[in-house]
DNA sequence: ATAATTTATTAGTCTATTCTAACTTTGTAG
DNA sequence: CTACAAAGTTAGAATAGACTAATAAATTAT
């Protein structure tokens, strides 16, 4: 059994193994808030436990197994923050921090009764894949907002951050998993964006453009 | 913020004060199950945050600040037995452990919501009183079912022991909350009794007979 | 291709929580 | 009132996880 600790450090592998596969240790240590001599000595631990593949001065990567326990780990996270808001009443904004305590509750009945409960949901309140239990992950293909052009027409699908503050941000702005957006401009300096969301013009930075990941529904 | 760790030792102080309020340094290990000399060292730490009372060879007593902690973290593990039962569909039986961990998670808008959602609920599953948010709790005046004599008609209200084994014990032998038990006989050497449940006939030892709170309903 | 910068590792320390072994106090049985 | 058992404490060590300072390897930039 993995202590909270290591599945925090599992739980960080997948996050940030999303393009490459390999992970630095200065990255870990950066995503962790961690020092870096700390998660060498970490990598060395989950090494012998057979959950990364680690040699000196190379990138970590996350074995079969590691990226298993990772991707359970997320499941349960995924599908407490889409309990709290279906079942509980929360909102998406509330639950991130909820859930990063409830992954570690330890009882497979417990998360088998929420999946149940929400009728067996693939989506979490923020538009990502809730992992299945063998640990598969399947994203669907969205594109970032910041990749879209000039006329087109969109569906909020997902979010790619979680944060208290960027999901009220969005909610200031009436911005919801369905929502629609037409790109009226883009600034081509810093990708700002001008928008329109119904009626609403709206004006979003770049970097929340990179945070917000759409469908194409252009007719 | 009081540690994992802290809160054990809170909630088994408390546990163990329900007759004497004082808990001596054995108790709390036999029934932490850890050695003395740690229980001493633990005991300094929570001294020195005023939420015990401590002196050398002394026994041990929560202090007013340490009662009202110990209770809150009751709270919500009674709050979270009784949202497994209601809201999720767990038998009482499963309902322990669970609880045993969610009860160290911190975020207190998670425990209100489920306090409303289950409509301020006063019992828990097993029959023991909710603390309120103050840290206040309220037993009802229950007596053992081993304190009560033969003839008398009673009515299950509460159970001292919330293990698995012992609560599928009550379920095999048709006991619930609320169910109603006549006295045929007690056995003077061991106190074991033989009592009507319904139309049934069952024995139940001693130790059984110490472990459910009932009420007098004898007409 | 060599210096400068960044990244990673080693070595040693710290805190929290636990343990064992040895000693001290308390309480009780004659 | 003593002697012994039970309860409690002290001292010293272990483990997990984190840190800092110093060193080493790898990368980048001239």
């Amino acid at each position: 059994m993995n202590s909270l600790t290591e599945e925090n450090y599992l739980k960080a592998l997948l996050a940030l193994s999303t393009n490459s596969d390999e992970v630095s240790i200065n990255d870990l240590a950066k995503h962790l808030d961690i020092k870096m001599p700390t998660v060498t000595s970490m990598m060395k631990k989950l090494a012998s436990k057979k959950l990364v593949q680690y040699e000196s001065y190379k990138p970590v990567k996350l074995t079969k197994k590691g990226k298993q326990e990772a991707a359970i780990i997320v499941r349960k996270h995924r599908l407490t923050e889409m309990f709290l808001v279906e079942k509980m009443g929360f909102g998406w904004e509330q639950v991130h921090d909820i859930a990063e305590q409830i992954e570690h509750i330890k009882s497979p009945p417990f998360f088998d009764k929420m999946d149940e409960l929400l009728g067996f949901p693939k989506l979490d309140p923020h538009g990502s894949p809730i992992p299945d239990k063998t640990g598969k992950i399947v994203w669907k293909h969205y594109e970032k907002l910041s990749d879209c052009k000039k006329g087109d027409t969109l569906m909020l699908s997902a979010v790619l951050n979680s944060s208290a503050d960027f999901l009220k941000f969005l909610n200031s702005r009436n911005l919801k998993l369905g929502t629609h957006i037409i790109i009226d401009a883009i600034e081509p300096f810093d990708g700002t964006m001008s928008v329109s969301i119904g009626k609403r013009k709206e004006i979003l930075s770049g970097l929340v453009c990179e945070k917000l990941l759409v469908e194409n529904i252009t007719h």
